[in-house]
DNA sequence: TTGCAGACCCA
DNA sequence: TGGGTC
DNA sequence: GCAA
């Protein structure tokens, strides 16, 4: 109870200004208030201050909202206690009212209608939320819920949304020879602009292969391949796994924040219209498993429930487990309850107004920021005909929408909001959404309104504020926002890199040593803690403007309480103690000099220094320290100091020059090289040289150990790290080394041309980019890998099926089916 | 409290 | 299967 | 370490 202790709140009645305001605070940023004004410090003045930015209407019903259910607060509250909460990001506690407050109000409601009313009088706390949260009589509600918790779940298929279309396209243009390389080798050069400009020349005879004639026609036969996917297991992914946003995403429902009943009508004829949608879709009519949850429906434990909170200060953990809570959550956002939908007003409008809610963009307005370099009108024309189709209106003008209707402002990017001063007076306005048009189309293949927060476009304030971005260019109506801090890492793109301001700089300087020291350690432990430290640095590297104080990043995603401790440990002291720890830990030390060898990784350095080894030295050839190494890392030992060396890229070229003769003269033309890792997103210096060989399935069959003996014959390779054979290996890691130059490591696979788009997006990287990738498939129930993508299914997080794997002829197919904007290699450099 | 990318090669 | 690596 |  540390927390309540240190606000001094009761919960309701009897709580402080401050906590209550806190609890607002709360349930305002889950439901993505948080822009409507600055992130609040806890102040109490501060938050007054936010809290009157507020228009009257949203007030009002997020008091409505959150007088309702006492329980909850104290929910929350006890939730924030549990974890450590204190002081964590209002993110952490938007997460817990997500679980424990609308499972608990549903409780309350089913408990209320069921039961007598007049029972449990104490759970409103006034007569005036009472009236507003629209209830009808009684017996009423009671039936609509019951409607809604056998409401079967709603099923799609895929194939309309397997039409991706994606016409074939020239990418990968890899030089040979190409001309202009930075002059600059700045091998101390700090990652973020160590990077040249990428050359583009075409790789000789074979830049036609991906734009031959036939592939066009594959593309488009490809899509059928695709085993029709029921959109249930869409809406697992988008529930069950980590997702982008802060706020859960689910497919129907809009979860986050704030609850708002419907009208008994109106959840009827929601629930009515579902119900024959799915009848006339009725495809595969697997009705829903998930179980009513029996302690939501148990009348006993929600009297208990409704108790004052005072009173009893662990009802709710008691009347409710933190399990049960959470998949009464589940289950809620599973069965597509729009728990957020309708309000005070609404009521009164829903009673009135007829509108045909079977649409799925009934009551939605839309406003189109298009024109300029925005949208292009192609876009705009289709996103428009969508609208209409489903119901939707679109506004020619920026206009506070009536009574329950929702306007959707829809705009490529943030930035171009700037042209509409009008969008300021909107920020406030409850049923206002920004979004990226992504929304529209997402709505529209499943049939159904999803998250507002997964689309939102972000930053509106600040983007809304700041001139710096007056002029933003839309290179080929591509996807160019920059501000947005999306979720997943592999669908953003970085701010111009150059000018990164220092305190940043330093931040990201001391927790990328973090990360590098984490990596050192090893166990599961260090492993994701690496993992978390990576995201944050991710998170600032992204965050466009100096960090002048933790108000600036709290709340980004990836930036957790560690980090933001360490931060402000950095903002004040210059450093991090826990950085200057590890830079002295002489086991720490060691570890970096043992896993300086190439094959020798935590497990193996810890070893030797628990056998006493401590240096280097102590593994010269005949001690007891060489007997130790593998294989391989003698061969590391050996090139030491060779291997910690970066390449220059003008190397890189040469390397690729001398592996592709060889290519050429023994794969008779018919292997096309291109070189990928670092190098192709452009740095200008390189840890080692990533080439793919591909061609044909049948020419691929042993091909590799012919090249590799060739160029072992001409001296040019001096050691593998694998042994090869002619029984088809698909990877080759040995070491290579160009007359008077060091030696290099090389790393070479083999492909075969159908697998070609996923293993040029694997070996291209950054390794970073490819998890979010993959991660992304995978919630997107694809899995990705460097051979190919198919749909999955799982259970449990573990796979259970795997489809045919989608054919795709080149990069941006599989950008397309991931729903990410396509990135250059150069924009795939990060992490 | 759980999961965090997905695969290849070696011993 | 665990270690290391891409 | 972070998000859900
Ligand atoms: O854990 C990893 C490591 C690498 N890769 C892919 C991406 C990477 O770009 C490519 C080549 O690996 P490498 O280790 O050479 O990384 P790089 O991106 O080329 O950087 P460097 O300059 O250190 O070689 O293999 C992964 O998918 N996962
Ligand atoms: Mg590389």
């Amino acid at each position: 109870m540390e927390l309540l202790e240190r606000i001094g709140a009761k919960v309701l009645d009897g709580m402080s200004e401050n906590a209550k305001l806190s609890v607002m605070k709360t349930a305002s940023e889950s439901f993505r208030l948080s822009r409507c004004f600055p992130p609040l410090q806890g102040e109490e003045a501060e938050v007054l201050a936010a809290c009157s930015v507020y228009s009257a209407a949203r007030f009002r019903r997020l008091k409505v909202d959150l007088d309702m259910p006492k329980v909850t607060f104290k929910g929350i509250l006890e939730a924030a206690d549990e974890f450590h909460f204190a002081g964590k990001s209002a993110q952490e506690l938007a997460s817990c009212y997500n679980e424990l407050f609308l499972p608990a109000l549903r409780g309350n409601f089913r408990n209320t209608f069921q039961t007598n009313q007049d029972t449990t009088p104490q759970v409103f706390a006034s007569d005036q939320a009472q009236k507003e949260s629209g209830c009808g009589p009684a017996h009423k509600k009671a039936r609509v819920s019951d409607e809604l918790f056998s409401t079967p779940q709603r099923l799609t298929t895929l194939s309309e949304r397997c039409l991706t279309t994606s016409k074939p396209s020239v990418e990968l243009e890899n030089s040979t020879q190409s001309g202009k390389v930075s002059q600059s080798n700045q091998f101390t050069a700090p990652s973020m602009i160590d990077r040249a400009p990428s050359d583009r020349a075409c790789n000789l005879p074979f830049e036609q292969e991906e734009t031959k004639p036939e592939s066009s026609a594959e593309t488009i036969e490809a899509a059928p391949a695709t085993v029709p996917v029921s959109a249930e297991r869409i809406e697992n992914r988008a529930n069950s796994r980590g997702g982008s946003d802060s706020v859960t995403a689910s497919s129907r429902s809009v979860v986050p924040g704030i609850v708002k009943i419907k009208s008994a009508e109106t959840i009827e004829a929601a629930v009515d219209s579902e119900v024959r949608s799915e009848r006339k879709k009725t495809a595969a009519g697997e009705s829903n498993p998930i179980a009513t949850p029996q302690a939501v429906d148990n009348g006993e434990n929600n009297s208990r429930m409704v108790s004052p909170v005072e009173n009893a200060p662990n009802t709710a953990a008691e009347s409710m487990s933190r399990h049960e809570m959470i998949r009464a959550a589940k289950t809620l956002r599973d069965l597509g309850v729009d728990l957020r939908e309708g309000s005070a007003e609404d009521v009164r409008d829903t009673q009135t107004e007829k509108f045909d809610d079977s649409k799925l963009f009934a009551r939605h307005s839309f406003f189109f920021v298009s024109g300029g370099s925005g949208m292009s009108e192609k876009r705009r024309t289709l996103l428009v005909k969508i609208a209409l189709d489903n119901g939707g209106d679109v506004e020619s003008d920026l206009s506070v929408p009536e009574g329950s209707w929702t306007l959707v402002v829809v705009a490529e990017s943030e930035l171009f909001l700037k042209k509409f001063p009008a969008v300021k007076a909107l920020l406030d306005i409850p049923l206002v959404f920004f979004h990226t048009p992504e929304w529209i189309i997402e709505c529209k293949r499943r049939n159904a309104l999803l998250s507002h927060a997964e689309y939102a476009l972000s930053n509106l304030e600040s983007s809304l504020e700041t001139s710096e971005y007056a002029d933003v260019k839309q290179a080929g109506g591509n996807d160019t926002r920059a501000l947005t801090a999306q979720g997943w890492a592999c669908e953003r793109t970085l701010e111009s890199k150059v000018k990164m301001p220092e305190a940043n700089r330093k931040i990201m300087e001391i927790l990328k040593y973090l990360v590098s020291t984490y990596d050192l350690l090893g166990g599961r432990e260090n492993e994701f803690r690496k993992l978390g430290t990576q995201k944050a640095v991710s998170a600032i590297q992204s965050f466009p403007t100096e960090i002048k104080g933790l108000k600036d990043v709290r709340g980004l995603h990836g930036i957790g309480s560690e980090t933001l401790s360490k931060i402000e440990e950095i903002i004040n002291t210059g450093t991090c103690r826990k950085a200057e720890a590890f830079k002295v830990d002489p086991h720490v030390k060691t570890l970096r000099v043992f896993e300086g060898i190439w094959g020798a990784g935590p497990t193996t350095a810890n070893k030797w220094y628990a056998c006493g080894i401590r240096s280097l030295d102590d593994f010269r050839e005949g001690t007891k320290g060489y007997s130790l190494l593998s294989k391989q890392q003698k061969i590391g030992l050996k090139y030491y100091d060779e291997f910690n060396m970066k390449i220059p890229r003008e190397e890189v070229q040469e390397i690729e020059n001398v592996v592709r003769s060889s290519v050429d003269v023994i794969g008779e033309g018919r292997f096309r090289t291109i070189t990928c890792g670092s190098y192709r997103r452009g740095r200008k210096v390189c840890g080692d040289v990533d080439m793919i060989f591909t061609a044909n399935r049948e020419y691929t069959q042993g091909f590799l150990a012919l090249v590799i003996k060739d160029l072992r014959e001409k001296k040019f390779i001096s050691d593998d790290l694998v042994t090869i054979t002619l029984e088809g290996e698909q990877k080759y890691m040995g070491v290579c080394q160009l007359p008077g130059k060091l030696h290099r490591r090389l790393d070479i696979i083999i492909v075969p041309t159908d697998e070609l788009a996923c293993s040029l997006i694997y070996f291209t990287g950054s390794a970073y980019f490819n998890r979010s990738m993959r991660a992304k498939a995978r919630n997107m129930n694809y899995s990705l890998s460097q051979h190919f993508i198919a749909p999955i299914q799982t259970q449990k997080n573990k796979v259970t099926w795997t489809g045919e794997r989608i054919k795709v002829n080149t990069e941006k197919d599989v950008f397309d089916i991931l729903q990410i904007p396509y990135r250059t290699p150069e924009e795939r450099d990060i992490g």
